[in-house]
DNA sequence: GCGATGCTTCGGTTATGATCGAAGCATGAA
DNA sequence: TTCATGCTTCGATCATAACCGAAGCATCGC
C-alpha cells in the first residue's frame, strides 16, 4: 500500500493537457522560452509560468535565465524515456490526438527524439549497428566496441573526440511508433548532428518532424550497408 | 503541439494516488479483488468502483468477473514498465514515499515486477546472462542464443517447451532501484517460477517482497557462476 | 426461501487546481 | 530617463472529479 516511490506525484503533473502539450514539445529537443511553452499549450504567460514552476518543482524541465528570457528543456534523457514509453501506451490503446494523415506518417518515418533520431530511420541504424557487432549490451549499459569506433568513421565521427561526461555514451530509447529501440545517449545525438551538417535532413519547423532529402536518404542507407 | 499520441490521459490515470497505489499494487503480479483494492488505496468499496472502471476504460488494467468477485489484473506488461520506468523518475527525484527501512531493503535486494524476478537479485541474473552469451539482442527484440537454451538446462528450464505467444519470450525491463535491466518476457515468468517451485525463494504476504533463504540465494549464485 | 457478501449506481458535498485579469518587477532598447 | 517586452505574483472564478452514504442488484451459502 505504501512501498516504492510516489509515482502519483509525477504522473498528475504529466497528467495536464497544457503541461503535457509543454513537455511534448520539448521532446524536439529545442530549449523553448516561457512564451513560447505557453502558446504550445494554449494557454497565457500567467498560467504558463505556474505550470513551469511545478514542472521545475517536480524534477521533469530545467530552467535557464537568460535576460529577460527564461529558457526550458527537458531535465534528463530519462525523462524523454519515459514521455517516449507513455506515448506507446497511449499509441497502443489506440488514443491518438491526431487522425493519421501525412503528417503523422513524416513522424513516423523519421523525427527527433529529445536530441537523437528516432521513428523507421532511428530503428534502421540501431539495428545495423547491433548486426555489425558495433554495439554491444552488457546488462543495461550499452556500449560501443573495438570495431564500432571504426565503424563510425564511415560517418567521419571519432567517438574518442566525444569528452567523458556523466551522460552514457550510448543508450537505447524506445520508439512509441515503431516499437523497438533506436540509439540514445551523447553518441545519439552526434550522429543527428552529423547527419543535420551533412545536409541529409532537417528538422522541420518548430514540429519533431525530420525530413530527409531524397539523395540523402540514399546516402544515408548505403552508408549502412556497406 | 498538438502531434503524438494523448500522454495526458493516461498519465492522469496514472497521477490519481488512489490509482496510483491500486495499480502500485498489482505490480505484484497477483489477480487482485475490487474490495482488495479498495483497502490498498485505503477508499471505500463506492469509489474503488469507479476508479477501476476508469482504469479498465483507459486500457490499464483488464478485470475478470468471477462469481461475485471481480478479479483485477494488469493489462499488459507495456503498463507494467511504463510503471516501473515512473518509479525510476519518482525515486531519482528524491520523493520516495517511505524513509528507507528494513523494508525497503528488502525490496531492493528482491523482488517481483509484474511476473518476473526484479532488484538486486534480477539484474545478477541478467547480467550474467548476457556475459555468457546466453541472451542477445538484436534491435529492441532481446533473444534467447543457442547456447542459452542449453544454458537454461541449469534450472531444469526448457525454453522449447514454452508455448509461441503473442507476447516476446525475453524482455529487458528497466529496474527503478538499480537502474539496470533485469529479464521479463515469459522467460522471466518462468525463471521466478521455478525458483519459487524449488523453495529457493517466496513471496512475502501480499507486498512485492521476495524473500531468499539463505540456502537458496547461495544455490541461485553458484548456478550462475558455474 | 433467507441472509450475507461483493460490487455498482445515484445524489450531493467538498476540495483541488486550472484558468485568466490586473498589477508588479525585472531586463533591454531608445 | 522612458517605453516595451518577458515573466511573475495576487486575487477571484469556475469546473472537474474525488469522495462517501444510501440504496440497488446480483451471487453464494444455508
Amino acid at each position: 500500500m505504501k512501498d516504492g516511490p510516489d509515482i502519483a506525484r509525477i504522473a498528475s503533473l504529466i497528467g495536464d493537457p497544457a503541461r503535457a502539450n509543454m513537455l511534448t514539445a520539448l521532446m524536439a529537443g529545442r530549449a523553448l522560452t516561457a512564451t513560447e511553452l505557453a502558446h504550445e499549450a494554449g494557454v497565457t504567460a500567467q498560467t504558463a509560468s505556474s505550470h513551469l514552476a511545478r514542472l521545475v518543482a517536480g524534477g521533469l524541465v530545467q530552467d535557464r535565465r537568460q535576460g529577460r528570457h527564461k529558457y526550458v528543456t527537458l531535465a534528463s534523457d530519462e525523462v524523454a524515456r519515459v514521455l517516449e514509453s507513455l506515448m506507446g501506451l497511449a499509441a497502443g490503446a489506440g488514443h491518438l490526438r491526431t487522425r493519421t494523415g501525412p503528417r503523422n506518417a513524416a513522424l513516423r518515418k523519421a523525427r527527433v527524439c529529445y536530441n537523437h533520431l528516432a521513428g523507421e530511420m532511428g530503428t534502421v541504424l540501431y539495428d545495423r549497428m547491433h548486426a555489425v557487432g558495433a554495439l554491444a549490451t552488457l546488462g543495461d549499459a550499452l556500449d560501443l566496441t573495438e570495431s564500432g569506433h571504426a565503424w563510425l568513421g564511415r560517418f567521419d565521427l571519432d567517438a574518442a573526440a566525444f569528452a567523458r561526461g556523466r551522460a552514457p555514451l550510448c543508450r537505447a530509447c524506445l520508439d512509441w511508433s515503431e516499437r523497438r529501440s533506436h540509439l540514445g545517449g551523447r553518441l545519439g545525438r552526434a550522429v543527428l548532428a552529423r547527419i543535420e551538417s551533412l545536409g541529409w535532413a532537417q528538422r522541420e519547423g518548430q514540429s519533431r518532424v525530420i525530413r530527409f532529402t531524397p539523395d540523402g536518404e540514399r546516402r544515408f542507407r548505403r552508408l549502412l550497408v556497406d
